[in-house]
DNA sequence: AGACAGTAAAACAGATCTGTCTTATGGGGA
DNA sequence: TCCCCATAAGACAGATCTGTTTTACTGTCT
């Protein structure tokens, strides 16, 4: 009733949870919840995920394949591998912008699972490697000082969105943008009046 | 049984609430795990909170006092306000270092209370403005950047906390110290050397 | 046409949650 | 001594949670 039948059930599904995990957070969110917003019954759930849990990680995942295929096609024609970098900051800065926007979806997982080896945990920690490992071959060429360079782009990247949460302003990640812009050396103008 | 009985109910909730809050989330703990491990009877907890969220809330601020405390004995009989924000950091660190450490409560609780106005989210909005007022004081001398710069020492905070929750290492914070000693060009041998 | 796979709807089970209420006990002050 | 209040212990209520099961419907393929 609620989205277009059009989709399959397991398809819905994760759009309802999707919008219901972020916005509310994923304990605060029943099963019962996401099959009436999904409009699916309830053994179509269990039939496509085997449970709840299973369905969280799955949400991760699809966020995590889709992160990956916008950021793909955002540094598209991209050659500066350090505006590939800041190219991740831009994408937070869309998705901060959006009202409603609860903070980075993996890092709210991981607080609301934070036992280790928790295969939510792991899906949040393949999500973070993955986007290290972009950063780390777009700074290819910086020698050494590459591992480093990444570790603190990281800093500033999750203090830029966990600001974003709290303070309900992008202002934090767009600071951090010109943080890791700086830290780059970026040959961009905002990056040069400074 | 769990602690000694000579405290007051509320006091052993309160121990209670944050060991098991901070170590496995809000929402993950009930009501009744918490009066076990406090020794106490259900009817002491709402007699003396009357709720859980009301429990969650006093949780926060008898940390956040706690908080205020240790920074107020950290600073005693430090002048200079760079040494000052690093002291920040430093008890970040040591409370990073614990084993079991699960990430900032702070940040952790705003994740699980998203709502807007929420009595938990404000709970948390105090602290960290708090914090903030205690940085915008100690670089009271660096004249119209000083706001600039408790932004960007607060997104360097929190992004060194977040990283260390998820990367299980004190690494995080520790660099976003260095970071941060660079950003107020702090005069110590670790910031020297770069 | 008929069989079948997928799905909706809803009852159901068992656990767990928050919060209330009752009863009993024990220690401290008048 | 006696009373009273804080507290412990636990039953209880009602809601909600995850997950299972049953029944019925519907579209598709042979």
């Amino acid at each position: 009733m609620a989205a277009l039948p059009s989709l399959r059930p397991a398809d819905r599904l994760l759009d309802a949870a999707t919008r219901l995990f972020t916005l509310h957070g994923i304990r605060a969110v029943g099963i019962d919840q996401v099959i009436a917003a999904a409009g699916v019954a309830k053994s179509s759930l269990y039939q496509a995920f085997g449970s709840k849990e299973a369905l969280v990680v799955a949400y991760l995942e699809r966020q995590d394949a889709a992160d990956r295929a916008a950021y793909r096609a955002a540094v598209t024609g991209v050659r500066d591998g350090v505006e590939r970098v800041l190219t991740s900051f831009d994408l937070a800065i869309a998705g901060a912008g959006r009202r409603s926007y609860r903070g980075c979806l993996y890092l709210n997982a991981a607080t609301e699972f934070p036992e280790p080896g928790h295969p939510v945990a792991e899906a949040v920690e393949a999500h973070r490697a993955w986007v290290r490992a972009r950063w780390s071959e777009a700074l290819g060429d910086r020698g050494p000082e590459r591992d480093s360079l990444v570790a603190r782009t990281q800093v500033l990247y999750d203090g830029g969105i966990a600001g974003v949460k709290c303070a309900r302003s992008t202002a934090p990640i767009v600071l951090a943008r010109e943080m890791a812009a700086g830290l780059l050396g970026a040959n961009t103008p905002e990056n040069a009046s400074r």
